[in-house]
RNA sequence: UCCCCGAUAGCUCAAUUGGUAGAGCGAGCGGCUGUUAACCGCUAGGUCGUAGGUUCGAGUCCUACUCGGGGAGCCA
Protein backbone atom coordinates (compact mmCIF):
# COMPACT_ATOMS: atom_id res chain seq x y z
CA UNK A 1 0.00 0.00 0.00
CA UNK A 2 1.27 3.45 -0.80
CA UNK A 3 -0.87 6.25 0.62
CA UNK A 4 -0.08 9.91 0.32
CA UNK A 5 -0.73 11.30 3.79
CA UNK A 6 -0.10 14.41 5.83
CA UNK A 7 2.63 14.55 8.43
CA UNK A 8 0.10 15.60 11.07
CA UNK A 9 -1.65 12.30 10.40
CA UNK A 10 1.37 9.98 10.44
CA UNK A 11 0.70 8.47 13.85
CA UNK A 12 -2.37 6.81 12.32
CA UNK A 13 -0.22 5.07 9.70
CA UNK A 14 2.37 3.23 11.77
CA UNK A 15 4.01 0.40 9.81
CA UNK A 16 2.41 1.57 6.55
CA UNK A 17 4.35 2.76 3.53
CA UNK A 18 3.45 6.35 2.74
CA UNK A 19 4.59 9.15 0.46
CA UNK A 20 5.07 12.63 1.84
CA UNK A 21 5.02 15.65 -0.46
CA UNK A 22 7.00 18.49 1.04
CA UNK A 23 10.21 20.40 1.47
CA UNK A 24 13.55 19.81 3.18
CA UNK A 25 13.51 21.69 6.47
CA UNK A 26 16.90 20.46 7.67
CA UNK A 27 19.42 18.16 6.10
CA UNK A 28 22.00 16.49 8.31
CA UNK A 29 24.00 14.42 5.89
CA UNK A 30 26.31 11.64 6.99
CA UNK A 31 28.46 8.99 5.40
CA UNK A 32 26.00 6.15 5.78
CA UNK A 33 22.87 7.69 7.28
CA UNK A 34 21.10 10.90 6.29
CA UNK A 35 18.70 12.69 8.60
CA UNK A 36 16.29 14.64 6.44
CA UNK A 37 13.72 16.69 8.32
CA UNK A 38 10.84 17.20 5.92
CA UNK A 39 7.93 19.61 6.33
CA UNK A 40 4.71 19.40 4.34
CA UNK A 41 2.69 22.34 5.69
CA UNK A 42 1.08 20.24 8.40
CA UNK A 43 4.14 19.43 10.48
CA UNK A 44 7.72 18.18 10.55
CA UNK A 45 8.94 14.60 10.12
CA UNK A 46 12.42 13.20 10.41
CA UNK A 47 13.20 10.90 7.50
CA UNK A 48 16.04 8.38 7.77
CA UNK A 49 17.90 7.54 4.60
CA UNK A 50 20.31 4.62 5.00
CA UNK A 51 22.98 3.91 2.47
CA UNK A 52 22.36 0.60 0.77
CA UNK A 53 18.61 0.70 1.37
CA UNK A 54 17.98 3.00 -1.56
CA UNK A 55 19.52 3.60 -4.96
CA UNK A 56 23.18 4.66 -4.67
CA UNK A 57 22.83 7.67 -7.00
CA UNK A 58 19.69 8.88 -5.22
CA UNK A 59 21.54 8.64 -1.90
CA UNK A 60 24.22 10.95 -3.27
CA UNK A 61 21.61 13.41 -4.52
CA UNK A 62 19.75 13.45 -1.23
CA UNK A 63 23.01 13.93 0.65
CA UNK A 64 23.63 17.19 -1.20
CA UNK A 65 20.01 18.32 -1.18
CA UNK A 66 19.81 21.93 0.07
CA UNK A 67 17.42 23.41 2.57
CA UNK A 68 13.88 23.97 1.15
CA UNK A 69 14.35 21.68 -1.84
CA UNK A 70 11.00 20.14 -2.69
CA UNK A 71 10.53 16.39 -2.91
CA UNK A 72 8.19 13.45 -2.68
CA UNK A 73 9.57 10.95 -0.24
CA UNK A 74 8.36 7.42 0.40
CA UNK A 75 9.02 5.14 3.33
CA UNK A 76 7.75 3.09 6.23
CA UNK A 77 6.29 4.93 9.21
CA UNK A 78 7.61 3.77 12.56
CA UNK A 79 7.51 4.99 16.14
CA UNK A 80 10.84 6.31 17.28
CA UNK A 81 11.54 8.05 20.56
CA UNK A 82 14.70 9.68 19.27
CA UNK A 83 12.70 11.55 16.61
CA UNK A 84 11.13 14.87 17.51
CA UNK A 85 7.50 14.03 16.74
CA UNK A 86 7.65 10.47 18.10
CA UNK A 87 7.45 8.96 14.62
CA UNK A 88 9.84 8.87 11.69
CA UNK A 89 10.04 7.63 8.15
CA UNK A 90 12.40 4.84 7.07
CA UNK A 91 12.98 5.97 3.53
CA UNK A 92 12.59 3.51 0.65
CA UNK A 93 12.45 5.97 -2.22
CA UNK A 94 12.29 9.62 -3.18
CA UNK A 95 11.59 11.88 -6.12
CA UNK A 96 13.31 15.25 -6.07
CA UNK A 97 10.92 17.87 -7.46
CA UNK A 98 13.12 20.95 -7.29
CA UNK A 99 16.66 21.45 -6.02
CA UNK A 100 17.07 24.52 -3.80
CA UNK A 101 20.55 26.00 -3.41
CA UNK A 102 21.81 28.66 -1.00
CA UNK A 103 18.52 29.14 0.86
CA UNK A 104 18.99 32.51 2.59
CA UNK A 105 17.43 31.67 5.96
CA UNK A 106 19.83 29.35 7.75
CA UNK A 107 19.30 27.50 11.04
CA UNK A 108 21.28 30.20 12.86
CA UNK A 109 20.24 33.60 14.17
CA UNK A 110 19.06 36.38 11.86
CA UNK A 111 18.22 40.03 12.37
CA UNK A 112 14.75 41.57 12.16
CA UNK A 113 15.37 43.53 8.98
CA UNK A 114 16.84 40.55 7.17
CA UNK A 115 13.89 38.34 8.06
CA UNK A 116 11.36 40.98 7.00
CA UNK A 117 13.13 41.35 3.66
CA UNK A 118 12.76 37.58 3.29
CA UNK A 119 9.23 37.45 4.64
CA UNK A 120 8.04 35.38 1.67
CA UNK A 121 10.45 32.66 2.78
CA UNK A 122 10.36 33.29 6.52
CA UNK A 123 6.71 32.19 6.53
CA UNK A 124 8.04 28.66 6.14
CA UNK A 125 9.95 28.79 9.41
CA UNK A 126 8.63 26.90 12.39
CA UNK A 127 7.92 29.90 14.61
CA UNK A 128 6.08 31.87 11.92
CA UNK A 129 4.14 28.77 10.96
CA UNK A 130 2.97 28.28 14.56
CA UNK A 131 1.90 31.91 14.92
CA UNK A 132 -0.04 31.65 11.66
CA UNK A 133 -1.85 28.56 12.94
CA UNK A 134 -2.81 30.36 16.16
CA UNK A 135 -4.01 33.37 14.17
CA UNK A 136 -6.17 31.09 12.08
CA UNK A 137 -7.78 29.66 15.22
CA UNK A 138 -8.29 33.13 16.72
CA UNK A 139 -10.11 34.31 13.60
CA UNK A 140 -12.16 31.14 13.40
CA UNK A 141 -13.11 31.50 17.08
CA UNK A 142 -14.10 35.13 16.51
CA UNK A 143 -16.51 34.22 13.72
CA UNK A 144 -17.90 31.21 15.60
CA UNK A 145 -18.52 33.22 18.74
CA UNK A 146 -20.60 35.86 16.99
CA UNK A 147 -22.31 33.53 14.53
CA UNK A 148 -23.38 31.22 17.36
CA UNK A 149 -24.64 34.16 19.42
CA UNK A 150 -27.13 35.55 16.93
CA UNK A 151 -24.92 38.22 15.36
CA UNK A 152 -25.19 39.05 11.66
CA UNK A 153 -22.04 39.77 9.69
CA UNK A 154 -22.03 43.16 7.95
CA UNK A 155 -19.22 44.06 5.59
CA UNK A 156 -18.54 47.75 6.05
CA UNK A 157 -16.80 49.74 3.29
CA UNK A 158 -13.04 50.20 2.98
CA UNK A 159 -13.44 53.46 1.03
CA UNK A 160 -15.06 55.95 3.37
CA UNK A 161 -15.80 59.65 3.63
CA UNK A 162 -14.17 61.75 6.32
CA UNK A 163 -16.71 60.60 8.92
CA UNK A 164 -14.68 59.00 11.68
CA UNK A 165 -12.34 59.82 14.48
CA UNK A 166 -9.37 61.99 13.65
CA UNK A 167 -8.68 63.02 10.06
CA UNK A 168 -4.96 63.22 10.68
CA UNK A 169 -4.73 59.45 11.02
CA UNK A 170 -6.57 58.63 7.79
CA UNK A 171 -4.94 57.43 4.60
CA UNK A 172 -6.18 59.57 1.74
CA UNK A 173 -6.71 58.02 -1.68
CA UNK A 174 -7.58 59.58 -5.00
CA UNK A 175 -11.07 58.35 -5.87
CA UNK A 176 -11.72 59.44 -9.45
CA UNK A 177 -10.23 62.82 -8.69
CA UNK A 178 -11.83 63.34 -5.26
CA UNK A 179 -10.25 62.58 -1.91
CA UNK A 180 -11.53 59.55 -0.02
CA UNK A 181 -10.12 57.68 2.93
CA UNK A 182 -9.31 54.12 3.89
CA UNK A 183 -11.50 52.90 6.73
CA UNK A 184 -10.09 53.14 10.22
CA UNK A 185 -13.25 51.66 11.72
CA UNK A 186 -16.53 50.23 10.49
CA UNK A 187 -18.33 51.46 13.57
CA UNK A 188 -20.51 54.27 12.24
CA UNK A 189 -21.78 52.07 9.42
CA UNK A 190 -22.22 49.23 11.85
CA UNK A 191 -24.45 51.38 14.05
CA UNK A 192 -26.81 51.75 11.08
CA UNK A 193 -26.87 47.99 10.59
CA UNK A 194 -27.44 47.34 14.30
CA UNK A 195 -30.70 49.28 14.00
CA UNK A 196 -31.74 46.78 11.35
CA UNK A 197 -30.45 43.45 12.71
CA UNK A 198 -30.02 44.14 16.42
CA UNK A 199 -26.70 42.38 16.84
CA UNK A 200 -24.08 42.79 14.11
CA UNK A 201 -20.33 42.59 13.60
CA UNK A 202 -17.84 43.51 10.94
CA UNK A 203 -14.43 42.00 10.41
CA UNK A 204 -11.79 43.24 8.05
CA UNK A 205 -8.64 45.24 7.50
CA UNK A 206 -8.33 48.64 9.12
CA UNK A 207 -5.97 51.45 8.17
CA UNK A 208 -4.40 54.00 10.48
CA UNK A 209 -1.88 56.60 9.37
CA UNK A 210 -0.62 57.01 12.93
CA UNK A 211 3.06 57.79 13.06
CA UNK A 212 3.58 55.15 15.70
CA UNK A 213 6.69 53.05 15.54
CA UNK A 214 6.25 50.57 18.34
CA UNK A 215 5.84 46.84 18.84
CA UNK A 216 2.09 47.39 19.19
CA UNK A 217 1.38 49.26 15.94
CA UNK A 218 0.77 48.47 12.29
CA UNK A 219 -0.65 50.81 9.65
CA UNK A 220 -2.82 47.99 8.31
CA UNK A 221 -4.29 45.54 10.79
CA UNK A 222 -7.37 43.36 11.19
CA UNK A 223 -10.11 44.34 13.57
CA UNK A 224 -13.40 42.74 14.53
CA UNK A 225 -16.15 45.06 15.76
CA UNK A 226 -19.46 43.95 17.28
CA UNK A 227 -22.29 46.46 17.71
CA UNK A 228 -25.39 45.72 19.77
CA UNK A 229 -28.74 47.54 19.91
CA UNK A 230 -30.34 47.94 23.32
CA UNK A 231 -27.02 47.26 25.05
CA UNK A 232 -25.62 49.21 27.97
CA UNK A 233 -22.13 49.22 29.40
CA UNK A 234 -22.63 46.14 31.59
CA UNK A 235 -23.85 44.02 28.68
CA UNK A 236 -20.90 45.13 26.56
CA UNK A 237 -18.38 44.25 29.27
CA UNK A 238 -19.97 40.85 29.67
CA UNK A 239 -19.93 40.32 25.91
CA UNK A 240 -16.27 41.33 25.79
CA UNK A 241 -15.10 38.99 28.53
CA UNK A 242 -17.07 36.02 27.19
CA UNK A 243 -15.73 36.75 23.73
CA UNK A 244 -12.07 36.94 24.76
CA UNK A 245 -12.42 33.87 26.97
CA UNK A 246 -13.87 31.87 24.08
CA UNK A 247 -10.95 32.85 21.84
CA UNK A 248 -8.37 31.78 24.42
CA UNK A 249 -10.17 28.49 25.04
CA UNK A 250 -10.27 27.73 21.32
CA UNK A 251 -6.52 28.31 20.95
CA UNK A 252 -5.78 26.17 24.01
CA UNK A 253 -7.84 23.39 22.46
CA UNK A 254 -6.64 23.61 18.86
CA UNK A 255 -3.04 24.80 19.13
CA UNK A 256 -1.49 23.38 22.27
CA UNK A 257 1.57 22.05 20.47
CA UNK A 258 2.05 25.36 18.65
CA UNK A 259 1.82 27.23 21.97
CA UNK A 260 4.43 24.87 23.39
CA UNK A 261 6.75 25.41 20.43
CA UNK A 262 6.29 29.16 20.81
CA UNK A 263 7.00 28.88 24.54
CA UNK A 264 3.75 30.71 25.32
CA UNK A 265 2.58 31.01 28.93
CA UNK A 266 -0.03 28.25 28.80
CA UNK A 267 -0.62 28.22 32.56
CA UNK A 268 -1.49 31.93 32.45
CA UNK A 269 -3.83 31.42 29.49
CA UNK A 270 -5.65 28.65 31.35
CA UNK A 271 -6.52 31.16 34.06
CA UNK A 272 -8.40 33.39 31.61
CA UNK A 273 -11.98 33.09 32.77
CA UNK A 274 -14.89 35.53 33.06
CA UNK A 275 -15.44 37.75 34.96
CA UNK A 276 -12.46 39.98 34.27
CA UNK A 277 -11.26 42.74 36.57
CA UNK A 278 -13.28 45.99 36.33
CA UNK A 279 -11.84 49.33 37.30
CA UNK A 280 -13.04 52.82 36.54
CA UNK A 281 -10.63 55.36 35.19
CA UNK A 282 -10.94 57.28 38.48
CA UNK A 283 -10.02 54.15 40.44
CA UNK A 284 -7.03 53.66 38.16
CA UNK A 285 -5.92 57.23 38.85
CA UNK A 286 -6.14 56.54 42.58
CA UNK A 287 -4.15 53.33 42.22
CA UNK A 288 -1.48 54.99 40.09
CA UNK A 289 -1.01 57.91 42.47
CA UNK A 290 -1.33 55.85 45.66
CA UNK A 291 0.89 53.81 47.93
CA UNK A 292 0.05 50.61 46.10
CA UNK A 293 1.84 51.73 42.96
CA UNK A 294 4.82 53.13 44.85
CA UNK A 295 5.28 49.74 46.50
CA UNK A 296 4.58 47.86 43.28
CA UNK A 297 7.21 49.82 41.37
CA UNK A 298 9.72 49.45 44.19
CA UNK A 299 9.14 45.68 44.31
CA UNK A 300 9.46 45.52 40.56
CA UNK A 301 12.75 47.40 40.69
CA UNK A 302 13.98 45.06 43.43
CA UNK A 303 13.04 42.08 41.27
CA UNK A 304 14.88 43.53 38.28
CA UNK A 305 17.97 44.15 40.34
CA UNK A 306 17.97 40.65 41.78
CA UNK A 307 17.62 39.28 38.26
CA UNK A 308 20.43 41.52 37.09
CA UNK A 309 22.69 40.17 39.81
CA UNK A 310 21.91 36.57 38.84
CA UNK A 311 22.71 37.29 35.22
CA UNK A 312 25.91 39.16 36.07
CA UNK A 313 27.11 36.29 38.24
CA UNK A 314 26.52 33.85 35.40
CA UNK A 315 28.26 36.15 32.91
CA UNK A 316 31.29 36.39 35.18
CA UNK A 317 31.34 32.60 35.36
CA UNK A 318 31.20 32.27 31.59
CA UNK A 319 33.89 34.88 31.08
CA UNK A 320 36.46 32.94 33.11
CA UNK A 321 39.19 31.33 31.00
CA UNK A 322 37.78 28.15 29.54
CA UNK A 323 40.68 25.78 29.42
CA UNK A 324 40.14 22.07 29.03
CA UNK A 325 36.66 22.61 27.58
CA UNK A 326 35.69 20.98 24.32
CA UNK A 327 35.27 23.41 21.45
CA UNK A 328 31.52 22.83 21.19
CA UNK A 329 31.16 23.58 24.90
CA UNK A 330 33.05 26.82 24.46
CA UNK A 331 30.76 27.74 21.60
CA UNK A 332 27.69 26.92 23.62
CA UNK A 333 28.99 29.12 26.42
CA UNK A 334 29.78 31.92 24.01
CA UNK A 335 26.25 31.74 22.70
CA UNK A 336 24.78 31.78 26.20
CA UNK A 337 26.98 34.78 26.94
CA UNK A 338 25.61 36.71 23.97
CA UNK A 339 22.05 35.87 25.03
CA UNK A 340 22.69 36.89 28.63
CA UNK A 341 24.23 40.16 27.53
CA UNK A 342 21.13 40.85 25.46
CA UNK A 343 18.91 40.11 28.46
CA UNK A 344 21.11 42.27 30.63
CA UNK A 345 20.85 45.29 28.38
CA UNK A 346 17.07 44.88 28.22
CA UNK A 347 16.98 44.60 31.98
CA UNK A 348 19.09 47.72 32.33
CA UNK A 349 16.59 49.61 30.17
CA UNK A 350 13.79 48.42 32.44
CA UNK A 351 15.74 49.41 35.53
CA UNK A 352 16.36 52.81 33.98
CA UNK A 353 12.70 53.21 33.00
CA UNK A 354 11.23 52.05 36.31
CA UNK A 355 11.71 55.35 38.20
CA UNK A 356 10.50 57.32 35.16
CA UNK A 357 7.36 55.22 34.92
CA UNK A 358 6.88 55.43 38.69
CA UNK A 359 7.16 59.20 38.44
CA UNK A 360 4.73 59.36 35.52
CA UNK A 361 2.24 57.31 37.52
CA UNK A 362 2.70 59.40 40.67
CA UNK A 363 2.28 62.63 38.69
CA UNK A 364 -0.81 61.38 36.89
CA UNK A 365 -3.73 63.75 37.23
CA UNK A 366 -7.38 63.11 36.53
CA UNK A 367 -8.25 64.22 33.01
CA UNK A 368 -5.25 62.93 31.07
CA UNK A 369 -5.41 59.85 28.90
CA UNK A 370 -3.62 56.82 30.29
CA UNK A 371 -0.13 56.38 28.85
CA UNK A 372 1.41 53.11 27.72
CA UNK A 373 3.46 52.76 30.90
CA UNK A 374 0.38 53.41 33.08
CA UNK A 375 -1.54 50.68 31.29
CA UNK A 376 1.40 48.33 31.72
CA UNK A 377 1.51 48.92 35.46
CA UNK A 378 -2.22 48.25 35.87
CA UNK A 379 -2.15 45.12 33.74
CA UNK A 380 0.92 43.75 35.54
CA UNK A 381 -0.90 44.10 38.87
CA UNK A 382 -3.45 41.51 37.69
CA UNK A 383 -3.16 38.06 36.14
CA UNK A 384 -6.49 38.49 34.37
CA UNK A 385 -7.51 40.99 31.70
CA UNK A 386 -8.57 44.33 33.14
CA UNK A 387 -11.43 46.54 31.96
CA UNK A 388 -10.88 50.23 32.52
CA UNK A 389 -14.14 52.18 32.17
CA UNK A 390 -15.48 55.74 32.39
CA UNK A 391 -12.67 57.84 30.91
CA UNK A 392 -12.89 61.65 30.90
CA UNK A 393 -15.04 62.68 27.97
CA UNK A 394 -12.59 65.30 26.81
CA UNK A 395 -9.93 62.81 25.75
CA UNK A 396 -12.36 60.50 23.98
CA UNK A 397 -14.22 60.42 20.64
CA UNK A 398 -17.32 62.55 20.04
CA UNK A 399 -19.74 59.63 19.62
CA UNK A 400 -19.20 58.18 23.11
CA UNK A 401 -22.13 58.58 25.47
CA UNK A 402 -21.62 60.78 28.50
CA UNK A 403 -22.49 59.14 31.79
CA UNK A 404 -25.75 60.85 32.75
CA UNK A 405 -24.84 60.55 36.45
CA UNK A 406 -21.42 62.12 35.92
CA UNK A 407 -21.18 64.28 32.83
CA UNK A 408 -17.40 64.48 33.06
CA UNK A 409 -16.95 60.87 32.02
CA UNK A 410 -18.12 58.71 29.12
CA UNK A 411 -19.44 55.16 29.14
CA UNK A 412 -16.44 53.63 27.42
CA UNK A 413 -13.99 50.86 28.19
CA UNK A 414 -10.60 49.54 27.24
CA UNK A 415 -9.51 45.97 27.86
CA UNK A 416 -5.90 45.53 28.95
CA UNK A 417 -4.42 42.11 28.29
CA UNK A 418 -2.40 40.65 31.19
CA UNK A 419 1.40 40.33 31.45
CA UNK A 420 1.81 43.95 30.47
CA UNK A 421 0.87 43.48 26.85
CA UNK A 422 -1.56 46.40 26.84
CA UNK A 423 -4.79 47.35 25.14
CA UNK A 424 -6.52 44.80 22.90
CA UNK A 425 -10.09 46.17 23.01
CA UNK A 426 -11.52 49.66 22.93
CA UNK A 427 -15.27 50.25 23.02
CA UNK A 428 -18.11 52.37 24.28
CA UNK A 429 -21.81 53.00 24.59
CA UNK A 430 -22.72 55.44 21.79
CA UNK A 431 -24.44 58.75 22.28
CA UNK A 432 -28.07 58.12 21.30
CA UNK A 433 -29.61 61.56 21.94
CA UNK A 434 -30.01 63.60 18.76
CA UNK A 435 -29.50 67.03 20.33
CA UNK A 436 -26.56 66.03 22.52
CA UNK A 437 -24.79 64.45 19.56
CA UNK A 438 -25.47 67.41 17.29
CA UNK A 439 -24.08 69.80 19.92
CA UNK A 440 -20.90 67.76 20.19
CA UNK A 441 -20.43 67.67 16.44
CA UNK A 442 -20.84 71.44 16.29
CA UNK A 443 -18.60 72.02 19.31
CA UNK A 444 -15.80 70.11 17.60
CA UNK A 445 -16.17 72.25 14.49
CA UNK A 446 -17.34 69.38 12.27
CA UNK A 447 -19.86 70.07 9.55
CA UNK A 448 -23.25 68.61 10.65
CA UNK A 449 -24.14 68.02 6.98
CA UNK A 450 -21.40 65.36 6.80
CA UNK A 451 -22.98 63.56 9.74
CA UNK A 452 -26.62 63.81 8.68
CA UNK A 453 -27.04 60.10 8.05
CA UNK A 454 -25.38 59.30 11.38
CA UNK A 455 -27.69 61.76 13.14
CA UNK A 456 -30.68 60.15 11.41
CA UNK A 457 -30.06 57.03 13.50
CA UNK A 458 -30.87 59.16 16.55
CA UNK A 459 -33.91 60.63 14.87
CA UNK A 460 -35.75 57.50 13.77
CA UNK A 461 -36.17 55.04 16.62
CA UNK A 462 -33.00 55.79 18.56
CA UNK A 463 -32.06 53.19 21.18
CA UNK A 464 -29.17 52.78 23.59
CA UNK A 465 -26.45 50.80 21.85
CA UNK A 466 -22.75 50.22 21.80
CA UNK A 467 -19.89 48.00 20.75
CA UNK A 468 -16.16 47.57 20.67
CA UNK A 469 -13.21 46.74 18.45
CA UNK A 470 -10.68 43.96 19.04
CA UNK A 471 -7.31 44.02 17.32
CA UNK A 472 -6.50 40.59 15.90
CA UNK A 473 -2.71 40.98 15.76
CA UNK A 474 -2.52 42.31 19.31
CA UNK A 475 -4.64 39.42 20.51
CA UNK A 476 -2.46 36.89 18.70
CA UNK A 477 0.69 38.54 20.08
CA UNK A 478 -0.64 38.41 23.62
CA UNK A 479 -1.72 34.75 23.36
CA UNK A 480 1.45 33.51 21.66
CA UNK A 481 3.77 35.58 23.84
CA UNK A 482 5.23 37.18 20.71
CA UNK A 483 6.72 40.55 21.56
CA UNK A 484 6.03 42.32 18.29
CA UNK A 485 2.73 42.32 16.43
CA UNK A 486 4.45 42.45 13.04
CA UNK A 487 5.13 38.72 13.51
CA UNK A 488 1.38 38.14 13.89
CA UNK A 489 0.34 39.00 10.33
CA UNK A 490 1.75 37.38 7.21
CA UNK A 491 2.81 40.57 5.44
CA UNK A 492 3.04 43.45 7.93
CA UNK A 493 2.62 47.07 6.91
CA UNK A 494 4.47 49.42 9.21
CA UNK A 495 5.18 53.09 9.32
CA UNK A 496 8.03 54.03 6.97
CA UNK A 497 8.58 50.58 5.63
CA UNK A 498 6.93 47.88 3.59
CA UNK A 499 9.38 45.12 2.79
CA UNK A 500 7.42 42.98 0.37
C1' U B 1 7.47 65.76 14.80
C1' C B 2 10.80 64.54 18.96
C1' C B 3 14.25 61.30 22.05
C1' C B 4 17.68 56.91 22.47
C1' C B 5 20.53 52.88 19.95
C1' G B 6 22.76 50.81 15.69
C1' A B 7 25.17 49.99 10.38
C1' U B 8 32.18 45.54 9.59
C1' A B 9 32.06 38.64 5.00
C1' G B 10 25.70 35.74 2.34
C1' C B 11 23.96 35.67 8.06
C1' U B 12 25.06 36.84 13.48
C1' C B 13 28.77 39.44 15.69
C1' A B 14 34.15 40.75 17.49
C1' A B 15 38.49 43.97 16.71
C1' U B 16 42.63 45.10 23.55
C1' U B 17 39.81 53.07 24.26
C1' G B 18 43.95 55.82 16.54
C1' G B 19 48.67 51.36 14.31
C1' U B 20 48.50 45.45 8.55
C1' A B 21 40.41 43.00 9.08
C1' G B 22 38.74 38.28 12.85
C1' A B 23 35.36 34.15 14.64
C1' G B 24 31.12 31.12 14.27
C1' C B 25 27.33 29.84 11.02
C1' G B 26 26.21 29.47 5.74
C1' A B 27 28.66 27.98 0.77
C1' G B 28 32.41 24.36 -1.75
C1' C B 29 35.57 19.82 -1.04
C1' G B 30 36.83 15.62 2.11
C1' G B 31 36.02 12.55 6.66
C1' C B 32 32.69 10.49 10.24
C1' U B 33 27.68 8.98 12.25
C1' G B 34 21.09 7.52 15.53
C1' U B 35 21.73 12.88 14.52
C1' U B 36 18.35 16.87 17.20
C1' A B 37 20.82 24.63 15.34
C1' A B 38 25.47 17.39 15.03
C1' C B 39 30.84 17.04 14.75
C1' C B 40 36.25 17.20 12.57
C1' G B 41 39.78 19.05 8.62
C1' C B 42 40.69 22.18 4.33
C1' U B 43 39.11 26.21 0.69
C1' A B 44 36.78 30.57 -1.11
C1' G B 45 34.56 35.06 0.67
C1' G B 46 35.29 42.29 3.05
C1' U B 47 35.96 49.79 -1.00
C1' C B 48 34.26 48.49 7.47
C1' G B 49 26.33 52.42 5.23
C1' U B 50 27.47 57.33 2.08
C1' A B 51 30.17 62.06 1.71
C1' G B 52 33.42 65.27 3.94
C1' G B 53 36.91 66.53 8.03
C1' U B 54 40.96 65.89 12.07
C1' U B 55 45.68 62.95 11.93
C1' C B 56 52.11 60.64 9.91
C1' G B 57 48.14 57.00 10.24
C1' A B 58 40.74 56.26 11.04
C1' G B 59 36.50 50.29 11.34
C1' U B 60 37.78 53.30 15.76
C1' C B 61 37.51 60.60 16.75
C1' C B 62 34.26 65.00 14.54
C1' U B 63 30.18 66.87 11.05
C1' A B 64 26.26 66.01 7.66
C1' C B 65 23.28 62.58 5.20
C1' U B 66 20.95 57.63 4.18
C1' C B 67 18.94 53.25 6.06
C1' G B 68 17.36 50.19 10.17
C1' G B 69 15.75 49.18 15.44
C1' G B 70 13.33 50.81 20.07
C1' G B 71 10.32 54.50 22.43
C1' A B 72 7.07 59.30 23.23
C1' G B 73 2.51 61.43 21.44
C1' C B 74 -2.00 58.59 19.35
C1' C B 75 -4.28 54.16 19.14
C1' A B 76 -6.62 48.06 18.23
Amino acid sequence: MNDRVCICDLKNHIDAEVTLSGWVYRNRPGGKVLFLVVRDGTGLCQCIVEKGKIDEELFGQLKRLGQESSLRITGLVRTEERSAGGVELGVTGAEIVNVSEDYPITPKAHGVDFLLKHRHLHLRSQRQWCIGKVRHTVIDAVRRFFNDDGFTLIDTPIFTGAVGEGEQTLFEVDYFGSPLYLAQTGQLYLESAAMSYGKVYCFGPTFRAEKSKTRRHLTEFWMVEPEVAYAGLDELLELGENFVTSIVKAVLKENRSELETLDADIAALEKIEAPFVRLTYSEVVEILTGEQTVKFMADQLGGFEAEKETIETRIAELEKPQQGLKKWQQEKNAKELVELQGELSELNIRIENNPKHAQLAADFRWGKDLGGSDETIISLMHNKPVFVTHYPGEVKAFYMKHDRSNEKVVENFDLLAPLGFGEIIGGSVREDDYDVLLDKIKALGYNPDDYQWYLDLRKYGSVPHGGFGLGIERTVAWITGEKHIRQCIAFPRMRDKIHI
